[in-house]
DNA sequence: CACGTTACGGTTGAC
DNA sequence: CCGTCAACCGTAACG
């Protein structure tokens, strides 16, 4: 059904309304603002509205992952089996007990954590519904819910360890190996002037769903990109520390880079561009193409001079269909951007989109 | 002019 | 299986 269509915003560029926008975009704007172009230039360029570019910014600086947030489901619940039985307990332990009480006791025995202790008022609740009568000890928790505590269901397995310090015990996640980051060589560092780096992303994405790494190429806004966002979303917990994204993970083609030079640092591998671009725009490109990760990765790298530059050129598709560019063209006031900074902003120029769709 | 904020219309996915 | 709901999205517009 969703044929998703890219609408046009006042910039000239493409966007699905309700959808994040693709990696590579989101990643660019990153790109572009640690290299000290600013934000207003970077919305030019990119065609994303500033408070978007904003958005991503902002979220960037705090936690470190460039990646949407997760949409749609429902919030972790709190109140699991486990916590139900605690608060049951305490109150069969002390019937006079407060539900601030209550909720102390649950950070205190570490049945919750800061971050996923129950509210005052939901203890409240949960003590009249689902405890009610302790008299009658016959009615346990909820009606069905028994599976081992669901914990946070947001970030399921793919939580990453962040090294964050101060973790709150409760948000346990899924830490641990699982992750992607399996992928064998965890770690390129390549040496993000953040701590936090944005490059995994893609790999990770590319690792997880390899299909969907190439996505749009088959014309369709991309997959789900809500699979790869999970992999870094922090839910809550940590409210920063996240940094998590971290490079560990993946970046598969990080084979191919090479010891990049320098700018090439601020693009790692450039892995990513490539395909990411895809995700929008591939289709009507004409790009269809074998879908294979594509020649961009090779050829980008391989100068790592240019590194950027590349990078930025495969993507020139032109958007074509479309908005005429007119418009954009040549609004581009004189930005004091270093050379370097042109260029970058140029390349990232053509992004194109969906629209084709059949 | 730059940019933070937010209303709005939209999508998604757990329940 | 379907509807509801709450989370998120990006744009547009305001300040």
């Amino acid at each position: 059904m969703e044929q998703t269509y890219g609408e046009v915003n006042q910039l000239g560029g493409v966007f699905v309304n309700g959808r994040p926008l693709p990696n590579a975009i989101r990643l660019r704007i990153v790109e572009l603002a640690q290299l000290g172009i600013r934000p207003c230039d970077i919305s030019r360029q990119l065609r994303v509205s500033h408070g978007c570019v904003s958005k991503i910014l902002a979220r960037y600086n705090e936690t470190g992952s460039i990646l949407p947030g997760a949409i749609g489901g429902s919030k972790p619940r709190v109140t699991t089996p486990n916590v139900v039985k605690n608060i049951r307990d305490y109150k069969q332990g002390d019937p006079g007990i407060f539900a601030w009480e209550i909720r102390d006791r649950l950070l205190a025995d570490a049945v919750c954590d800061k971050y996923n202790v129950p509210s005052v008022s939901s203890i409240s609740r949960i003590l009249r519904n689902k405890i009610g009568n302790l008299s009658q000890p016959n009615q346990y928790e909820s009606p069905k819910q028994q599976p081992p505590q669901p914990a946070l269901p947001y970030n399921h397995i793919y939580q990453y360890p962040y090294p964050n310090p101060m973790s709150p015990t409760g948000t346990k996640m899924g830490n641990h190996p699982g992750v992607p980051v399996s992928a064998g060589h965890v770690n390129i560092s390549r040496a993000w002037p953040s701590v936090h780096s944005v490059s995994n992303i893609l790999g990770i994405r590319a690792f997880m769903d390899p299909t969907g790494a190439i996505a749009g190429t088959d014309g369709s806004y991309q997959p789900k990109m809500e699979d790869w966002s999970s992999v870094n979303r922090t839910p809550f917990s940590t409210p920063h520390g996240v940094n998590s994204i971290d490079k560990s993970s993946i970046d598969p083609d990080i084979k191919y880079a090479q010891p990049a030079s320098t700018l090439s640092s601020f693009v790692p591998a450039c892995a990513y561009s490539s395909n990411q671009y895809g995700v929008y725009s591939a289709p009507a490109g004409g790009y269809v193409t074998p879908a294979h990760h594509w020649q961009s990765q090779s050829a980008s790298l391989s100068h790592p001079g240019s590194a950027m530059t590349m990078h930025g050129g495969e993507i020139h598709s032109p958007m074509a269909f479309k908005l005429p560019p007119r418009d954009a063209g040549h609004r581009k006031p004189p930005s004091p951007l270093s050379k370097q900074q042109h260029e970058a902003l140029n390349n990232v120029h053509g992004h194109t989109i969906p629209a084709s769709s059949s």
